[in-house]
RNA sequence: GCCCGAGUGGCGGAAUCGGCAGACGCAACGGACUUAAAAUCCGUCGAGGCUUACCCCUCGUGCCAGUUCAAGUCUGGCCUCGGGCACCA
């Protein structure tokens, strides 16, 4: 054994035992109980950052600690390897995507590895080869086939910069999620994943997921967007035609006095149609839309409207009502129309304010009536229905049900639930991703690649031009080909798919990577499905995250997975930061984990992230704290390489009767081991863990200098403390655990169960509390019950001091903690 | 506006079920070792007061109240910061 710790030797040498020895591969197995632990796979972008560092650390400890606790553990990596980023270095650096992508995922694989992570690397899946694209294709065809994916026309989000459009998940504050760019509203013929066909279950199910953390399930929640409510019909008196209305407020309905069409609401055109309107409404139109989807929907705007002209009648009370547009109502919520009732909501109530419309109270808060000209808000709380011909005096929340009641049976309206989530747009005006199986025949319009066609190849020599659109579109071999049905000529289908498609089942592909004949074998996945522990970044909480609970409930109801959860369990941690703020490049605060890694080794950086801050707070990176870990490294180091050097000192005692101190060292060993587990098992509280180790440490070192030290006893503590250290510092505890003359790796050892005996002191400390104010400390046998407890403190001089001249009150004695007296001057 | 989360020494953080606030680490300071420095080892380290005393006392976990023998922890009300949702009818 060296006597000092020269990290980069050890941790190249187990880094190729590893290696050579496929140290980390795993394969089913009917006799081992399995875990399934994994981390979000990251995008290749060419570097590792210090918040994948942080959560492959984490990933790594908790697949190490379930190794040896006796699981078979899945612990795969991979790439999610399609994305602009790489068309963007083709444009700006002529360089070829594919070999941008391959170049990075060379170097970030380097990278990875030499953190000494415990990944089945035979299992490595990329997504952007045709090996994994084949597939996901195929669960396109799979998708269409079960009319889960359609194309449409739609009012869609354009972001300009990256010159494509965006699912609305991407899209935040109006904003590309990607550059910032301010998106822009087309109409366009799209894919789509008709992913509110599981609206309700994906919201149902998040019941199911105790082991997510509920901000996350709060705001898939809100994501979702359920309401209950009901669509009322109010017919045109012009054309005689139905225009639905949503609302969740039918009780109200015998208080609308106006309705409101969203400007790009098809009714309109039809209304204003040859009358004096037409120009006055169609300017307005044009207004609205010139307006950038961030000021118009932003709650600053001033709520604006227009009289078109007509009216519709409303179908309670038959009574007539006039119709306006307004810029804040939205064309993709609900059916695009409202209805306009002042005296009960906010909204209408500022717009009849504006606009002078008429105000009727239609709920009554208790006894009196609400007075319409003394209103400065809406009442929108509940109340009794008044004004309301058949339904007056009834609560409004029964109401509610006696109304819907009521529209059901004259079919004037439905009960409706309504989402907020919307169907999954997938298609991308890009190159750099999965293509879409489809392909265009004039005989026989759209027409599914046969599945033996697949893959759809992507073509890799590729000219990109200034404009940023797709190189595919100017590539005739690619979208020049036959239609499969009637062998005519046929156009592909030219974009790509979203990016999050690739990622919406790598985990299921994890379970099964290599298998030429299908997406992945059921047998395979229903050994490892689901995931035991997710881990990765909250900003995936609503994007990935959904996408992925959606896909595994559609492959579960086509019979490919037998489960309809993916993630049974969910980590989302911290951000890394520097000086109170997230790395950037553009604020100069990165530190790279390349450096760190050369200067003070993998295992000092694993570490240190683990130690600085639980998994899921925001951690301040410290290069000083680096130092700390260090530090503590070689701490451990010296104290095992002092006790190989002179073991022989250690023998002048033996076995026999152990003396206190030897009891003491043997306490805190299996209160170590017990801590270590319980924060590991139960709360991945991987810095007191540490801290506990760094204690454990601490006490070592003390007993190391006493005169007399029990060999078994040292060596007993030796081996723990490599074993409890060995998830944190891999290359590290390998190393020493072959110094101290073991065989086999430590990986492998059983994790220790601690001894419950030897956690029992004799003597423990209690404290002396005088009216709450701890006045003394006091050694007492431990195992006293409380009366005896009470007995031995009370007998102190200290307490009797206290006591004297004042009358006691009150006394309370627990057990191992204190004994409280009350007392009361005389 | 609504919904979450957080607020503890100079700093990162600990206190897991209401029971000794500040574990562990960083920084700082003192000592040992050294020709010297680094490294290492040992020690001090919330604020204030008192004292011959390293004895002891008071205050202290964002603020204000409350419950309790006892509150960082529970309850009510606020303040600040962070995150999510938001013209969703």
């Amino acid at each position: 054994m060296q006597d000092r710790y020269n990290f980069a030797e050890i941790e190249k040498k187990w880094q190729s035992v590893w290696e050579k020895d496929r140290f980390y591969h795993v394969e089913t197995d009917q006799e081992k109980p399995k875990y399934y632990c994994l981390e979000m796979f990251p995008y290749p972008s060419g570097n590792l950052h210090m918040g994948h560092v942080r959560n492959y650390s984490i990933g790594d400890v908790i697949a190490r600690y379930k190794t040896m606790q006796g699981f078979n553990v899945l612990h795969p990596m991979g790439w999610d390897s399609f994305g602009l980023p790489a068309e963007n270095a083709a444009i700006k650096r002529s360089i070829p995507p594919a070999k941008w992508t391959l170049d990075n995922i060379e170097n970030m694989r380097r990278q990875l590895k030499s953190m000494g992570l415990s990944y089945d690397w035979d299992r490595e899946v990329t997504t952007c080869l045709s090996d994994y694209y084949k597939w996901t294709e195929w669960i396109f065809l799979q998708l269409y086939k079960n009319k889960l994916a359609y194309k449409k026309k739609a009012h869609v989000n354009w972001c300009p910069s990256c010159a494509t459009v965006l699912a609305n998940e991407q899209v935040i504050d109006g904003a590309c999620e990607r550059c910032d760019s301010v998106v822009e509203k087309k109409a366009l013929e799209q894919w789509f994943f008709r992913s509110t066909a599981y609206a309700q279950e994906l919201l149902d199910d998040l019941e199911n997921l105790p082991g997510w953390p509920d901000k996350v399930k709060t705001m898939q929640e809100n994501w979702i967007g359920r309401s209950e409510g009901a669509e009322i019909y109010f017919t045109a008196e012009k054309t005689g035609e139905k225009i639905p209305v949503y609302t969740t407020r039918q009780d109200t309905i015998f208080g609308v006095t106006y309705l409101v069409l969203a400007p790009e609401h098809p009714m309109v055109e039809k209304l204003i149609a040859g009358t004096a309107f037409d120009k006055p409404v169609r300017d307005f139109i044009k207004k609205v839309q010139q307006m950038t989807e961030i000021v118009r929907t932003s709650n600053e705007t001033e709520k604006e409207g227009l009289f078109i002209g007509s009216y519709v009648i409303n179908p309670l009370n038959q009574e007539k009502v006039p119709v306006w547009i307004a810029n804040y109502v939205l064309a993709d919520y609900g059916t695009g129309a409202v209805m306009g009732v002042p005296a009960h909501d906010e909204r209408d109530f500022a717009f009849a304010k504006k606009y002078q419309l008429p105000i009727r109270t239609v709920i009554r808060p208790g006894d009196q009536d609400l007075k319409r000209e003394e209103m400065t808000a809406a009442y929108t709380e509940d109340g009794v229905m008044v004004n309301s011909g058949e339904f007056n005096g009834i609560p409004n929340k029964e109401g509610l049900r006696r109304i819907a009641a009521y529209l059901e049976q004259t079919g004037s309206g439905k009960i409706k639930i309504n989402y907020r989530l919307r169907d999954w747009l997938i298609s991308r005006q890009r190159y750099w991703g999965a293509p879409i199986p489809i392909l265009y025949c004039e005989k026989c319009g759209t027409v599914p690649v046969p599945e033996k066609d697949l893959p759809v190849m992507l073509p890799l020599n590729v000219e990109f031009r200034p404009t940023g659109e797709s190189p595919l579109n100017f590539i005739p071999e690619f979208y020049n080909t036959t239609c499969p049905e009637c062998g005519g000529p046929a156009r592909r289908e030219t974009d790509t798919m979203d990016t999050f498609v690739c990622s919406s089942w790598y985990f299921l592909r994890y379970c099964d990577p290599q298998n030429t004949q299908e997406a992945f074998g059921r047998e395979q996945v229903d050994y490892w499905m689901n995931v035991d522990q997710y881990i990765g970044g909250v900003e995936h909480a609503i994007l990935h995250l959904m996408y992925a609970r959606f896909f595994t409930k559609a492959l579960a109801d086509f019979g490919l997975v037998g489960v309809r959860e993916p993630f049974q369990n969910l980590l989302t941690q911290g951000m890394v930061l520097k000086n109170g703020s997230k790395m950037s490049k553009t604020k100069g605060n990165v530190v790279s984990p390349e450096e760190i890694i050369n200067k003070y080794g993998a295992d000092t950086a694993r570490l240190f992230i683990l130690f600085a801050a639980p998994p899921e707070r925001d951690l301040e990176w410290s290069d000083q704290g680096v130092e700390g870990g260090y530090r503590f490294l070689n701490r451990v180091w010296r104290l095992v390489y002092n006790y190989v050097q002179d073991p022989a000192k250690l023998s002048s005692v033996n076995g026999h009767e152990l003396t206190a101190e030897d009891k003491d060292l043997r306490r805190l060993l299996h209160n170590t081991i017990k801590k270590v587990s319980e924060d590991i098992e139960t709360r991945f509280n991987f810095n007191t863990a540490i801290s506990a180790v760094m204690e454990l440490v601490n006490g070592i070192y003390p007993y190391r200098e006493k005169e007399q030290q029990n060999m078994a006893i040292i060596r007993e503590a030796m081996e723990n403390l490599i074993i409890l250290l060995a998830p944190f510092a891999p290359h590290f505890s390998e190393e020493l655990w072959e110094a101290i003359g073991k065989q086999g790796s430590v990986h492998q050892m059983p994790w220790p169960q601690y001894d419950k005996e030897a956690l029992q002191a004799e003597e423990i400390e209690v404290v002396l509390q005088i009216n709450g104010k701890v006045r003394e400390r006091v050694m007492v046998p431990a195992q006293l019950n409380s009366k005896e407890l009470e007995k031995i403190v009370l007998g102190t001089a200290r307490a009797q001091a206290e006591i004297a001249g004042k009358t006691v009150v009150k006394i309370i004695a627990v057990p191992g903690k204190l004994v409280n007296v009350v007392v009361r001057q005389r």
